[in-house]
DNA sequence: AATATTCTATATCGATCGGTCCATAAATCC
DNA sequence: GGATTTATGGACCGATCGATATAGAATATT
């Protein structure tokens, strides 16, 4: 990228992975620059900030860069080729798995990411909430449509519906960084989704006889 | 207390209580000793040592003040005298009202006391995580119980309610935090509910017509 | 080769972190 | 009253925080 002058003698892209494995795990504020320096290979302050900015900077960055990868079981939540059902299930199923996987951290760094936070990191809790935010937006979208589509009935219950889904969503996170297993979970999200199909318009004629997913 | 010597010029037990604000709303590490010395009416470090002993030792002491207050929404759990389905709605009821006041920080202490921490800290979080797990014990407890009275039929979907209940309840923090309104907390509580219900066994001669609580 | 550009290494910045030390003040005990 | 005990104010500890300044090394352009 860079056309002319000495070439950077660390790998940008690892060196934002790695970035990613601390705050994931410890959370912006714990997360210190001698370990952000270190994980990249002992690079130098200077180093550091030719590269990044700040601190903020590269957690803004990690951020993005995890919302393009792992972040991307969400992704079905704004598929609208999927049925309403269908993004819903496999946005938790997904994220159960991804969430409890010990490849990484566990839990969902947009949860817990500054989930602790001074005053003056204000700005990096915002940036997470308003991405909580679009989870929420997300997630009722897909029940909205649902009784747009006939698929559910417009109820107390179903107006109820998306924050069940989200506060579960939300929870999953802690349960995960607690230790609960990845079958468990899933099993979990199967039975809730029984909220779902209770408020289902029934279709007797329909072709879907038990509702069974590919995925 | 202290027969002897000079008395101490602060209300401990205020001091507490401030302590406790500061830990609730920023979490264990962000919370610095010149917030909490500034919140107790400035009083000195070697004043805050000789009643406190160190930060982790208020921050325990502030736990143990939160289970006996407001962590008691949780009491019912552990109350034989109520059915299973009434400790398990109380508590989900008594903590959406409690997490989501106004009066106090947001959220439960015990989910967000520490969830961001460096490496060193791990007692901290460990204090903490032992408690969920404690809770996680009560809800499972309940919903063994009510399997043993007969209220709920052991199956599947009773077998991971307990984890249902637990990630829901433990996902309220994060919604109350994100402001979700109290009543609407209490409204998806109710609807939750209906997962319990329809595992509940029929009792077409029983007394109770449509499951009113008195709470 | 000269120059411009970019990165690296080292030393260091002021601020804050949790925590300690000491002299003094204010109470009780004998 | 004198001794003892406890608390207070203030100076200060070494360590670490995120961030910078400066000088030199390595590349590209011309």
């Amino acid at each position: 990228m860079a056309r002319t002058g000495r070439p950077r003698e660390f790998d940008r892209d690892r060196a934002i992975d790695a970035a990613m494995a601390l705050f994931w795990a410890q959370g912006y504020e714990p997360t210190s620059l001698t370990q952000l320096k270190a994980s990249m290979g002992n690079i130098s302050p200077a180093s550091f900030y030719a590269a990044f900015g700040s601190k903020e900077a590269l957690f803004r960055e990690v951020v993005q860069h995890y919302l393009a990868t792992y972040g991307q079981v969400m992704a079905p939540l704004w598929d609208e080729s999927l049925s309403p059902r269908e993004a819903i299930e496999r946005t938790l199923r997904g994220s159960a798995r991804m969430q409890s996987a010990r490849a990484h951290p566990t839990g969902c760094l947009v949860v817990s990411g500054a989930s602790n936070c001074s005053p003056e990191n204000e700005p990096v809790q915002a940036l997470l909430a308003a991405e909580r935010q679009r989870t929420r937006t997300g997630i009722r979208a897909c029940v909205e449509r649902a009784i747009a589509n006939g698929e559910l009935k417009a109820s107390a219950a179903t107006d109820v519906l998306p924050d069940i889904l989200t506060t579960f969503f939300h929870g999953m996170t802690c349960e995960a960084r607690d230790g609960m297993a990845s079958d468990d979970l899933d099993a979990a999200v199967t039975s809730l989704l029984t909220l779902w199909d209770i408020n289902a318009v029934k279709r007797g004629t329909a072709k879907r006889p038990k509702k069974k997913l590919t995925d």
